[in-house]
DNA sequence: TTGCTTGCAAAGTTTTTGCAGGCGC
DNA sequence: GCGCCTGCAAAAACTTTGCAAGCAA
Protein backbone atom coordinates (compact mmCIF):
# COMPACT_ATOMS: atom_id res chain seq x y z
CA UNK A 1 0.00 0.00 0.00
CA UNK A 2 3.09 1.83 -0.66
CA UNK A 3 2.26 5.82 -2.29
CA UNK A 4 4.43 6.01 -5.26
CA UNK A 5 6.07 9.61 -6.20
CA UNK A 6 4.14 9.72 -10.04
CA UNK A 7 1.05 9.28 -8.01
CA UNK A 8 1.36 11.49 -4.80
CA UNK A 9 2.92 14.49 -7.08
CA UNK A 10 -0.23 13.96 -9.64
CA UNK A 11 -2.31 14.31 -6.41
CA UNK A 12 -1.03 17.12 -4.71
CA UNK A 13 -0.98 19.46 -7.69
CA UNK A 14 2.47 19.22 -8.89
CA UNK A 15 3.85 17.55 -12.60
CA UNK A 16 5.59 14.76 -13.18
CA UNK A 17 9.28 15.50 -14.81
CA UNK A 18 11.72 13.26 -15.65
CA UNK A 19 14.14 15.21 -13.34
CA UNK A 20 11.68 14.66 -10.42
CA UNK A 21 11.73 10.70 -10.91
CA UNK A 22 15.37 10.81 -11.14
CA UNK A 23 15.87 12.97 -8.56
CA UNK A 24 13.68 10.46 -5.90
CA UNK A 25 14.73 7.72 -7.72
CA UNK A 26 18.78 8.44 -6.28
CA UNK A 27 17.37 9.31 -2.82
CA UNK A 28 15.77 5.83 -2.32
CA UNK A 29 18.39 4.07 -4.34
CA UNK A 30 21.30 5.23 -1.93
CA UNK A 31 21.81 5.30 2.17
CA UNK A 32 24.27 8.10 1.80
CA UNK A 33 21.86 10.72 2.65
CA UNK A 34 23.27 12.89 -0.04
CA UNK A 35 23.24 16.42 -0.43
CA UNK A 36 21.86 18.78 -3.44
CA UNK A 37 25.26 19.16 -4.94
CA UNK A 38 25.98 15.51 -4.45
CA UNK A 39 22.51 14.80 -6.22
CA UNK A 40 23.12 17.00 -9.13
CA UNK A 41 26.85 15.19 -10.04
CA UNK A 42 25.34 11.56 -9.65
CA UNK A 43 22.74 12.93 -12.32
CA UNK A 44 25.43 15.13 -14.49
CA UNK A 45 26.33 11.60 -16.46
CA UNK A 46 22.77 10.95 -17.29
CA UNK A 47 20.86 14.79 -17.59
CA UNK A 48 24.10 16.54 -18.56
CA UNK A 49 21.33 19.89 -18.41
CA UNK A 50 20.25 19.57 -15.08
CA UNK A 51 20.27 22.61 -12.67
CA UNK A 52 21.02 22.52 -9.24
CA UNK A 53 18.42 24.76 -8.91
CA UNK A 54 16.02 21.98 -9.85
CA UNK A 55 17.37 19.86 -7.67
CA UNK A 56 16.48 22.60 -4.97
CA UNK A 57 13.44 23.16 -5.84
CA UNK A 58 12.47 19.37 -6.15
CA UNK A 59 13.67 18.57 -2.99
CA UNK A 60 11.67 21.19 -2.00
CA UNK A 61 8.56 19.36 -3.03
CA UNK A 62 9.53 16.11 -2.35
CA UNK A 63 9.65 17.78 1.34
CA UNK A 64 6.89 19.17 1.07
CA UNK A 65 4.39 16.15 -0.15
CA UNK A 66 6.24 13.80 2.90
CA UNK A 67 8.11 11.54 0.40
CA UNK A 68 11.81 12.32 1.68
CA UNK A 69 12.90 14.01 4.91
CA UNK A 70 15.76 16.88 5.44
CA UNK A 71 18.21 16.20 7.64
CA UNK A 72 21.23 19.00 8.83
CA UNK A 73 23.76 16.80 10.97
CA UNK A 74 25.58 20.07 11.71
CA UNK A 75 26.91 20.83 8.68
CA UNK A 76 26.99 23.33 6.08
CA UNK A 77 24.86 22.08 3.67
CA UNK A 78 21.33 20.28 4.41
CA UNK A 79 21.08 16.17 3.26
CA UNK A 80 17.98 14.09 2.08
CA UNK A 81 16.99 10.85 2.97
CA UNK A 82 13.72 8.90 1.31
CA UNK A 83 13.73 7.24 4.14
CA UNK A 84 10.65 9.31 5.78
CA UNK A 85 10.61 6.86 9.02
CA UNK A 86 11.29 8.51 12.09
CA UNK A 87 14.80 7.15 12.97
CA UNK A 88 17.96 8.30 14.23
CA UNK A 89 21.43 9.22 12.72
CA UNK A 90 24.98 9.31 13.09
CA UNK A 91 27.74 11.38 11.61
CA UNK A 92 31.28 10.29 11.14
CA UNK A 93 32.88 13.26 12.51
CA UNK A 94 35.99 12.01 10.46
CA UNK A 95 35.16 11.05 6.74
CA UNK A 96 31.26 12.98 7.33
CA UNK A 97 29.13 10.15 6.29
CA UNK A 98 26.22 9.90 7.94
CA UNK A 99 24.55 6.34 8.69
CA UNK A 100 20.92 5.43 9.74
CA UNK A 101 20.42 3.78 13.13
CA UNK A 102 16.79 1.72 13.08
CA UNK A 103 15.47 -0.47 15.68
CA UNK A 104 16.29 1.86 18.57
CA UNK A 105 13.11 2.93 20.64
CA UNK A 106 13.25 6.32 21.72
CA UNK A 107 9.20 6.62 22.70
CA UNK A 108 10.12 7.38 26.16
CA UNK A 109 12.41 9.87 25.64
CA UNK A 110 9.65 11.49 23.57
CA UNK A 111 7.12 10.99 25.64
CA UNK A 112 9.02 12.80 28.27
CA UNK A 113 9.63 16.01 26.65
CA UNK A 114 6.40 16.13 25.31
CA UNK A 115 4.83 16.15 28.78
CA UNK A 116 7.40 18.61 30.07
CA UNK A 117 7.06 21.04 27.68
CA UNK A 118 4.77 23.45 26.66
CA UNK A 119 5.15 23.45 22.49
CA UNK A 120 3.20 21.09 20.79
CA UNK A 121 5.32 18.92 19.23
CA UNK A 122 5.40 18.06 15.57
CA UNK A 123 8.27 16.05 15.03
CA UNK A 124 12.08 15.68 15.93
CA UNK A 125 15.74 14.87 14.98
CA UNK A 126 18.22 13.06 17.06
CA UNK A 127 21.80 13.22 15.66
CA UNK A 128 25.00 11.30 17.06
CA UNK A 129 28.47 12.15 16.05
CA UNK A 130 31.09 9.97 16.89
CA UNK A 131 34.15 8.07 14.58
CA UNK A 132 32.79 5.23 12.43
CA UNK A 133 34.09 1.51 12.19
CA UNK A 134 36.12 2.43 8.90
CA UNK A 135 37.80 5.29 10.53
CA UNK A 136 38.01 3.46 13.60
CA UNK A 137 40.28 1.30 11.68
CA UNK A 138 42.24 3.76 9.73
CA UNK A 139 43.36 5.67 12.28
CA UNK A 140 44.44 2.25 14.35
CA UNK A 141 47.11 1.56 11.79
CA UNK B 1 34.74 25.40 40.98
CA UNK B 2 33.07 27.16 37.18
CA UNK B 3 35.73 28.13 34.75
CA UNK B 4 36.16 31.69 33.55
CA UNK B 5 36.07 32.52 29.77
CA UNK B 6 39.62 35.00 30.63
CA UNK B 7 41.61 32.18 32.54
CA UNK B 8 40.77 29.28 30.04
CA UNK B 9 41.34 31.50 26.94
CA UNK B 10 44.95 32.31 28.56
CA UNK B 11 45.44 28.52 29.41
CA UNK B 12 44.86 27.48 25.59
CA UNK B 13 46.98 30.30 24.86
CA UNK B 14 44.31 32.75 23.66
CA UNK B 15 44.44 36.50 24.13
CA UNK B 16 41.90 37.69 25.82
CA UNK B 17 40.40 40.68 24.52
CA UNK B 18 37.36 42.75 24.37
CA UNK B 19 35.41 41.88 21.51
CA UNK B 20 35.89 38.00 22.95
CA UNK B 21 35.07 38.48 26.97
CA UNK B 22 31.55 40.70 25.02
CA UNK B 23 30.56 38.02 22.44
CA UNK B 24 30.71 35.39 25.39
CA UNK B 25 28.97 37.51 27.66
CA UNK B 26 25.93 37.90 25.20
CA UNK B 27 26.33 34.29 25.12
CA UNK B 28 26.03 33.67 28.56
CA UNK B 29 22.90 36.59 29.27
CA UNK B 30 20.74 35.04 26.97
CA UNK B 31 18.49 31.93 26.41
CA UNK B 32 17.76 32.34 22.96
CA UNK B 33 20.88 30.85 21.27
CA UNK B 34 21.48 34.00 18.92
CA UNK B 35 23.16 33.25 15.29
CA UNK B 36 26.29 35.08 14.60
CA UNK B 37 24.55 37.42 12.96
CA UNK B 38 22.72 38.75 16.17
CA UNK B 39 25.32 38.33 18.58
CA UNK B 40 26.58 40.81 15.51
CA UNK B 41 23.91 43.15 15.79
CA UNK B 42 23.32 43.29 19.62
CA UNK B 43 27.05 44.43 19.94
CA UNK B 44 26.74 47.33 17.61
CA UNK B 45 25.76 50.14 19.82
CA UNK B 46 28.50 49.31 22.02
CA UNK B 47 30.77 48.03 19.40
CA UNK B 48 30.56 49.65 16.41
CA UNK B 49 33.64 48.88 14.75
CA UNK B 50 33.13 45.09 15.31
CA UNK B 51 33.17 42.90 12.28
CA UNK B 52 30.93 39.73 11.35
CA UNK B 53 33.89 38.22 11.05
CA UNK B 54 35.59 38.69 14.33
CA UNK B 55 31.77 37.08 15.81
CA UNK B 56 32.95 33.98 13.94
CA UNK B 57 36.55 33.78 14.52
CA UNK B 58 35.62 34.05 18.44
CA UNK B 59 32.40 31.44 18.24
CA UNK B 60 35.01 28.99 16.51
CA UNK B 61 37.39 29.67 19.48
CA UNK B 62 34.69 29.65 22.06
CA UNK B 63 33.54 26.10 21.15
CA UNK B 64 37.07 24.85 20.10
CA UNK B 65 38.57 25.61 24.35
CA UNK B 66 34.58 24.27 25.24
CA UNK B 67 32.80 27.21 26.14
CA UNK B 68 30.30 27.24 24.15
CA UNK B 69 28.11 25.04 22.07
CA UNK B 70 27.46 24.97 18.62
CA UNK B 71 23.42 23.97 17.27
CA UNK B 72 21.90 23.71 13.99
CA UNK B 73 18.12 22.76 14.19
CA UNK B 74 17.75 22.92 10.53
CA UNK B 75 18.17 26.38 9.84
CA UNK B 76 20.13 27.90 7.42
CA UNK B 77 22.83 29.22 10.11
CA UNK B 78 24.23 28.14 13.20
CA UNK B 79 23.18 28.99 16.65
CA UNK B 80 25.30 29.45 19.26
CA UNK B 81 24.87 28.30 23.15
CA UNK B 82 26.99 29.68 26.72
CA UNK B 83 25.17 26.13 28.43
CA UNK B 84 27.26 23.66 27.27
CA UNK B 85 25.40 20.98 29.36
CA UNK B 86 24.23 18.06 26.90
CA UNK B 87 20.38 18.96 26.83
CA UNK B 88 17.83 18.79 23.94
CA UNK B 89 16.38 21.72 22.42
CA UNK B 90 13.20 22.78 20.51
CA UNK B 91 11.96 25.06 17.57
CA UNK B 92 9.21 26.92 17.06
CA UNK B 93 8.48 25.98 13.30
CA UNK B 94 6.06 29.46 13.14
CA UNK B 95 8.43 31.80 15.05
CA UNK B 96 12.07 30.12 14.66
CA UNK B 97 12.95 30.87 18.73
CA UNK B 98 14.68 27.58 20.67
CA UNK B 99 14.57 27.18 23.69
CA UNK B 100 16.19 24.71 26.27
CA UNK B 101 15.11 21.31 27.21
CA UNK B 102 15.82 20.32 30.66
CA UNK B 103 15.96 18.35 33.23
CA UNK B 104 14.93 15.28 30.50
CA UNK B 105 16.63 12.01 31.27
CA UNK B 106 17.65 10.57 27.95
CA UNK B 107 20.37 8.06 29.34
CA UNK B 108 18.60 4.92 27.73
CA UNK B 109 18.19 6.49 24.46
CA UNK B 110 22.01 6.73 24.49
CA UNK B 111 23.12 3.72 25.61
CA UNK B 112 20.41 2.30 23.38
CA UNK B 113 21.96 3.43 20.38
CA UNK B 114 25.51 2.66 21.97
CA UNK B 115 24.77 -0.78 22.15
CA UNK B 116 23.59 -0.95 18.29
CA UNK B 117 25.79 0.93 16.57
CA UNK B 118 29.47 0.33 15.50
CA UNK B 119 30.35 3.93 15.98
CA UNK B 120 32.77 5.30 18.67
CA UNK B 121 30.16 7.63 20.20
CA UNK B 122 31.20 11.12 21.53
CA UNK B 123 28.29 13.07 21.48
CA UNK B 124 24.88 13.62 20.40
CA UNK B 125 22.16 16.87 19.52
CA UNK B 126 18.41 15.94 19.89
CA UNK B 127 16.49 18.63 18.07
CA UNK B 128 12.19 18.70 18.62
CA UNK B 129 10.28 20.86 16.56
CA UNK B 130 6.42 22.52 17.34
CA UNK B 131 4.85 25.39 17.75
CA UNK B 132 5.50 27.15 20.77
CA UNK B 133 2.94 28.47 23.28
CA UNK B 134 2.95 32.58 22.09
CA UNK B 135 2.57 30.86 18.69
CA UNK B 136 -0.50 28.84 19.77
CA UNK B 137 -2.20 31.97 21.29
CA UNK B 138 -1.66 34.00 18.13
CA UNK B 139 -2.79 31.34 16.15
CA UNK B 140 -6.13 30.65 18.03
CA UNK B 141 -7.20 34.69 17.82
C1' DT C 1 58.81 43.67 21.19
C1' DT C 2 56.44 39.60 19.44
C1' DG C 3 52.94 37.67 17.33
C1' DC C 4 48.12 36.82 17.96
C1' DT C 5 43.82 39.76 16.83
C1' DT C 6 40.97 42.88 14.73
C1' DG C 7 38.48 44.93 10.98
C1' DC C 8 37.87 45.47 6.35
C1' DA C 9 37.19 43.70 1.93
C1' DA C 10 37.14 40.02 -1.09
C1' DA C 11 36.15 35.46 -2.00
C1' DG C 12 33.96 30.99 -1.16
C1' DT C 13 29.73 28.11 -0.27
C1' DT C 14 25.20 27.03 -0.19
C1' DT C 15 20.62 28.19 -1.45
C1' DT C 16 17.05 31.18 -3.61
C1' DT C 17 14.95 33.97 -7.16
C1' DG C 18 13.60 35.88 -11.84
C1' DC C 19 12.57 34.95 -16.15
C1' DA C 20 12.24 33.09 -20.97
C1' DG C 21 11.47 29.02 -23.25
C1' DG C 22 9.71 24.15 -22.82
C1' DC C 23 6.84 20.43 -21.54
C1' DG C 24 3.21 17.78 -18.73
C1' DC C 25 -1.50 17.22 -18.82
C1' DG D 1 -3.23 25.65 -25.06
C1' DC D 2 -2.68 26.69 -20.16
C1' DG D 3 0.12 26.87 -16.63
C1' DC D 4 3.55 24.75 -14.17
C1' DC D 5 8.56 23.44 -14.78
C1' DT D 6 13.32 23.70 -16.29
C1' DG D 7 17.71 25.78 -16.84
C1' DC D 8 20.45 29.63 -16.82
C1' DA D 9 22.21 33.49 -14.60
C1' DA D 10 22.09 36.64 -11.04
C1' DA D 11 21.41 37.45 -6.38
C1' DA D 12 21.02 36.46 -1.63
C1' DA D 13 22.49 34.55 2.66
C1' DC D 14 26.00 32.71 5.38
C1' DT D 15 30.77 31.87 6.38
C1' DT D 16 35.76 31.96 5.51
C1' DT D 17 40.14 34.00 4.15
C1' DG D 18 44.02 37.47 3.33
C1' DC D 19 46.22 41.17 4.92
C1' DA D 20 47.74 45.54 7.15
C1' DA D 21 47.40 47.91 11.37
C1' DG D 22 46.66 47.36 16.43
C1' DC D 23 46.89 45.56 20.87
C1' DA D 24 47.69 41.76 24.64
C1' DA D 25 51.28 39.84 27.15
Amino acid sequence: MEKNVTDLLREKGFKVTPQRLAIYKILTMTKTHPSAEMIFSQLQPSYPTMSLATVYKTVDILREIGMIQVLNAGEDSFRYDADTSDHPHVRCMECGRVDDLHDIDFSDFVDGVAKRTSYRLTGQQFYFYGICPDCQKRSAN
